[in-house]
DNA sequence: GGAAGTTGTCAACGGTGTTGACATCGCGTC
DNA sequence: GACGCGATGTCAACACCGTTGACAACTTCC
């Protein structure tokens, strides 16, 4: 009878998740991993989304420590590019929104965080929950698009963009003129990249929204 | 033996979808709802990922369609909108962008109708791509995210939100006093007024961004 | 009419999350 | 120290899932 307990199952489950990939993890394969019958987990948590979500708040950790904070765009901006490098990791984020609030603590950290930053930029109370909303719903948003790929290898994720890109080109131009003119531009840099660009520009666009008294 | 099409299968599983919900749905019971051994669907598409995918194409089908011409971020504004209406109702969403690129029909007209907007709009090659890639992410992203709250209904929905933000006023003061003062403001409105804000506020920030020559 | 290819049917494989009955362990109490 | 009880690990099993291969029925073409 090995002993377990909410945090060893925890860790266990991230590495289990590193070795083989969010889409092959499964109840039984972590029973596997931590030598335990698989439905002793169950004796810590309520089902396997209750896990995920664990295993979600867990990878969040420290993600607000040592923000820049030369701004609040440069906070703001720093926090998300985080949390969607911890949610890209592991298949939490699908659960993270998923018919439950920031209840754990590392989420309502990041809660905290936003809206603290927003409200000392000027941002009024509904303009703040409102930005807060638009920032939260771009990052982790991108990050469950953007999960499954990212979990490959680089070298594939490269081969893939340039077939997509191949795929654009071979359109028909009478059809398609702009996707098969721009066809080279499309899935410019990393996925991080392109990320970091719309964040970037849904900041710029929150501090001229007239909503708020905000000024930069 | 019922005869089959591809346009069967994929109008019966919008049906069944609509009735059981997208978290039901599988090729059992969509055997089951159109009378016909499971595995015939297998005749028609290589796997059920190939199927979403043909749901989530139909669904998006004339979205296109009569978008206003006032101006561009109107017009992109409007069929993001429709384009997360549409995801929200089936789960091809999680498929629509996972592992494959815009291949179908009308997700390529998605595409060449945004980066038509965004050219005519003086977006060079680069900043249009840029920008399509940013409008996609938080359009496809958030459908992804609100769609397990959206196949439930509104009454639940109201309850929920509710719930949620009794739970932020119920946090100490002395770790969240933002969170816990916002509570009131927090999830304003429905999820689909808050992606309208969001939407805004990005096709705002893309406007004045300088990586184009873009004027509005 | 016969051959060939397409498509529906059936049984089955290997996997999943989860539950209930049973056994075993650790710990507090008499 | 013995007892009892609650917490926890084990095992078998349930009800699903996506998918495959063998077979049969049907359609189409020569």
């Amino acid at each position: 009878m090995a002993r377990l307990t909410r945090d060893i199952i925890v860790s266990a489950a991230i590495i289990v998740i590193g070795e083989i990939g969010p889409e092959q993890f499964s109840v039984r394969r972590l029973g596997e991993a931590i030598d335990a019958d698989p439905t002793a987990i169950y004796r810590h948590f309520r089902s396997k989304d209750e896990l995920l979500r664990a295993i979600g708040d867990r990878s969040l950790a420290g993600v607000v420590d040592n923000l820049p904070k030369s701004s609040w765009q440069a906070c703001i901006r720093e926090l998300c590019i985080r949390i969607r490098a911890a949610n890209l990791a592991n298949p939490a984020l699908a659960s993270l929104v998923r018919g439950a609030p920031p209840r754990h603590e590392n989420e309502l950290l990041i809660t905290e965080t936003i809206l603290g930053q927003l409200r000392a930029a000027g941002f009024d109370r509904s303009a703040a929950a409102q930005a807060y909303h638009a920032v939260i719903e771009l990052t982790v948003g991108s990050a469950a698009i953007d999960s499954p790929l990212a979990s490959r290898p680089s070298s594939e994720r490269d081969a893939t963009y340039a077939q997509w890109r191949s795929d654009y080109s071979a359109l028909d131009p009478a059809k398609f003129p702009h996707a098969a003119e721009l066809a080279a531009s499309l899935y410019p840099g990393t996925a991080d990249d392109r990320f970091a660009f719309a964040i970037d520009r849904l900041l710029a666009g929150l501090t001229r929204d007239g909503t708020s008294g905000a000024v930069v």
